[in-house]
DNA sequence: GCGATTGTCAACCCGATGGTTGAGGATCAG
DNA sequence: CTGATCCTCAACCATCGGGTTGACAATCGC
């Protein structure tokens, strides 16, 4: 059953233009969803906790979280009536790898970016060291 | 106005919670488009290129850079009749950005898979270090 | 058993999205 | 000037997405 847990991660790591990376993409591009990930990195809250910061009726938040729990981003426990969901951030490392792949083509504008400030620094009168 | 290229790059690394994370990440919901900054990261190319290796017309190619354009992931230059299209990977260091802030809720995950294939590695026969 | 609480489901509304086609504005080649 | 090329724009269509409301299943407290 690790062996499982290993094929999961390993294939999270791996399938880079996967039609995964469409739904946690798609779950990720609402303010709504990002500030749930946010209130589960707190720690696992109900449907109910997670609906509450926002001016929206219950059934619309449950649609946000079965939108994030199809991305994989959130798992749900049933404990009697209440629905306990936590962060899995595993397809967050995912599109993290996805984005790092493009790395080189910013990190140049940060490189150029110090310049600039280096550049600044030697005009601007030095106020001692 | 380097300082306004500053201020657009700083905005970039610090406004996390903005309206500009939906364009982005909407922006990166479609394996479309995503193939299409998969290509731009080889070179400035023309509308037509980029719509090249998709079944479906023009104008539908036409929309889908308009996306990256929202998103800030790609930039125009209008050569005589052609659309020169090239990345900018500024916004993709934005959704990086954001995406590492839960960095931590999966390097456990990753610990715990390295220390499986540590384990792993010990039981196997070691072929002579 | 009964009422209150938690949450889903289904139907519905409406704006956004992704696709098409057709028309047309520029520009380049001749 | 003329025709071909590149591309946008507008209209249209189907589907999706996010929101509502109302009904209902299941559980907890009593």
């Amino acid at each position: 059953m690790t062996i499982a847990l290993l094929a999961s991660i390993l294939n999270h790591m791996v399938e880079l233009d996967a039609p995964v990376l469409d739904d946690i993409f798609h779950a990720l591009g609402d303010a709504t969803r990002r500030r749930m990930l946010h209130e589960l990195a707190e720690g696992p809250r109900s449907v109910g906790d997670l609906a509450a910061p926002f001016a929206m009726s219950l059934a619309a938040a449950s649609k946000h979280i079965k939108a994030l729990e199809r991305a994989g981003l959130v798992r749900r426990t049933i404990q009697g009536r209440t629905h306990l969901c936590r962060l899995d951030a595993g397809p967050l490392a995912t599109a993290h790898a996805w984005t790092a792949h493009y790395q080189r083509f910013w990190t140049s504008r940060l490189d150029t970016l110090e310049a600039l400030l280096r550049q600044q620094d030697a005009t601007t009168p030095p106020k001692g060291d």
